[in-house]
DNA sequence: CTAATAATGGATAAATTTATCCATTATTTA
DNA sequence: TAAATAATGGATAAATTTATCCATTATTAG
């Protein structure tokens, strides 16, 4: 559904959003231990979404990744996936065409469009801090 | 949200029903200009559909692919996606964590199962007979 | 100012997916 | 039986995604 990239993205924004909730920066190290990534791999992608200011990043020491209020109030799931995997998982037709659409449609133009708008709607509803405040809790998990 | 194969599975095998459907074979080349796919990969993935008797394949002179009466009653978008995806988009988890189940749920554990269970819904309730009767009524199209 | 710390950015490498090539096998027709 | 046709299967190559390595830059504390 999403890349790996597009994954460790959002296990990574969660882990930053939960610890920025607690007040700590975190590292790069402290991420990749958190949601067992290839550490320089998650590198890449936080400078991405750094560089998207969807979370900040502060070199030297005391540096690390956070998220501020601003970011935390703002910062939904679909933010995430479109700064990582871009536009294709709404507009991309199903199977792949190029012209897809309501007047020239996919064999599947109709059925797709169905899941494509409530996966949008489930993604564009969903708060990253919310995420992270379950996690906070203890009812969900990042690793495994 | 599927491989590159697994699109030019459906749109083949659709292809293939709509031709079988007016009683004719196709040949491989036939279907890679329908679809307008690679031809020399597309056989890759007849050959795994044909395997796993989605469609039938005949060698020689007037051979060529097709599918039977009860192939076209039977094989339904889940059957291709399976045969050559797997069952990852069914059960597995969207950010890609080994076990994640409802009693250790990822961040998005509840979210993903909705529409995941929608997309199996759909997958699972749409024939490629049916996709393959409105492509030759030329309601929809399998190219650009 | 120096040493230590942590992110950055560029170059590579490994792995996977997508794509191509070609010799072989099976089948049909003449 | 020979020639032509069409799928098959194995080996390889290209492209993309995922992952690693390392030197550099920015920042902080002593």
């Amino acid at each position: 559904m999403f890349s790996k990239a597009c994954e460790y993205g959002i296990r990574a924004s969660i882990f930053i959003a939960e610890q920025s909730l607690l007040d700590c920066k975190v590292s790069l190290k402290d991420v990749a231990d958190a949601i067992e990534s290839p550490a320089a791999y998650t590198s890449k992608i936080l400078q991405k979404l750094s560089k998207s200011k969807l979370i900040n990043s502060d070199k030297g020491p005391t540096g690390g990744f956070s998220m501020d209020k601003t970011q935390l109030e703002q910062v939904k799931l679909s933010t995430i996936v479109y700064a990582i995997d871009g536009e294709a998982i709404y507009n991309g037709c199903g199977l792949g065409l190029k012209n897809c659409n309501a007047s020239k449609p996919c064999p599947v133009h109709d059925q797709f469009k169905v899941i494509r708008e409530e996966l949008k709607k489930m993604l564009e509803s969903t708060l990253v801090k919310t995420l992270a405040v379950d996690l906070e809790k203890g009812l969900t998990f990042l690793k495994r």
